[in-house]
DNA sequence: CTAAAGCTGTCGCGAACCTGTCATGGGGCG
DNA sequence: CGCCCCATGACAGGTTCGCGACAGCTTTAG
């Protein structure tokens, strides 16, 4: 578990890398934008906790940066702002969480961990049910070798479903895992849609969505 | 997911229902803690919104004295303080999260989601009697390998049966269990109907479910 | 910079299915 | 034998889903 600490203040950085160090992390701190493009040109990291305010430029631009090329990195962006539309647009940039200083060390440690453990849980490589193959990492799936080309959005769903296969997924937890934070007011039927562009994509292959009434949905092969 | 919101502010508290509401979550409002008090006697959340600074008391207070009696519902507090202390302090009275004001409809959804998640995995250890399986977090049974699709109500009833494998539960408690809040007039007999589909369901094999006229109901392997 | 194409999500109606009531029949137990 | 409790089929109502049609927004192309 390795974290890149991206802040300014000496002494601010200098506890939270002891605090994280004390439960298990290896960080390396940066003092500037700059300086943690050097890091990262060399180094590949778990996490990232990055202050807004930076001497050389806005840590939004390291974010924007590291999201254009595709880096799926988890952030925890610092913050002395704390407007709604501050907020909201540094998660519209890709991070993942944020945090308004001052803060507490236990719940950076949390959230950071918790940001982890999110992480772990998506990089399965190569689900594969049958003649249907799905690649996290570049969220693109193939059937009877064929690729089919998703959306973002349908691929997401194939992703979570894939990864429960055999059992079934409520529409709530589905939700959660398409329209987490970065994205707007959406309705809970938009699950439903979403089930029924996934189904006809697959059209009549040995794969098949199930749905189970009041409890979620399922993907599985055809009996 | 039923959710209380305790806040004063009418349209601040309309907002949040109605954001929850669309995805899915049904939402009581409350614009005291007497109010709040009134709601908790009478049902059961699976969390809570909760302002601190409401008309008659300090939310800080309502979080108190339900800690107190052993309440672990989730509570996500809402608080247009934020420094390092008030919020530490919320957190060791027992909040499992907080959100400055002002803040984003998005947010609040996404993090009261985590918080009932996080309540939710922690039931979660499947429940086994032969070749039958349940899974209390997805809500869904196995049995022999094959996924049995049960609805909502056979699913939630054969969990309480199979908390309890090997003893008998009265139909009352399999009553309180299934209607606990959400459904008011239902008959007894509904228990019955829903054995008998039950009963269906497993059809012959080696598990089943016994009447003790008068008693109760029992699940077990066939003798 | 404008236009076109495509992705997203909303609405709403009809259909499918779950739910609970009723009513009828079966069995244990006194 | 009669009472009571339970089993189970059939049905009406209500809820949940499915999906076609549309509108806003973003991306791509011109």
């Amino acid at each position: 578990m390795r974290v890149l600490i991206v802040e300014d203040a000496a002494d601010v950085a200098d506890a939270i890398a002891t605090r994280l160090g004390k439960s298990g992390m290896a960080c390396d701190v940066a003092g500037s934008v700059a300086d943690a493009e050097d890091f990262l040109r060399v180094q590949r990291y778990d996490a990232m906790v990055l202050d807004i305010n930076l001497p050389d430029r806005h840590g939004t631009d390291l974010l924007k940066d590291l999201r254009a090329r595709g880096d799926r990195t988890p952030v925890l962006m610092l913050t002395a702002l704390f407007s709604v539309d501050d907020r909201v647009s540094a998660l519209n940039l890709g991070a993942d969480d944020y945090l308004v200083k001052p803060f507490d060390q236990r719940e950076l440690d949390a959230r950071l961990r918790a940001l982890m453990r999110r992480d772990a849980d998506q990089k399965t490589d190569a689900l594969t049910l049958g003649p249907l193959a799905f690649s996290p990492a570049t969220q693109t799936a193939t059937l009877d070798g064929a690729a089919m080309d998703l959306t973002r959005r349908e691929a997401a769903l194939l992703g979570l479903l894939l990864r429960h296969q055999g059992q079934a997924i409520s529409k709530q937890r589905l939700y959660e895992g398409l329209f987490a934070f970065d994205d707007a007011d959406v309705g809970l039927n938009a699950i439903e849609l979403y089930i029924a562009r996934l189904r006809k994509r697959i059209g009549t292959s040995a794969v098949k969505i199930e749905t189970q009434r009041g409890i979620g949905y399922r993907i599985c092969l055809d009996a």
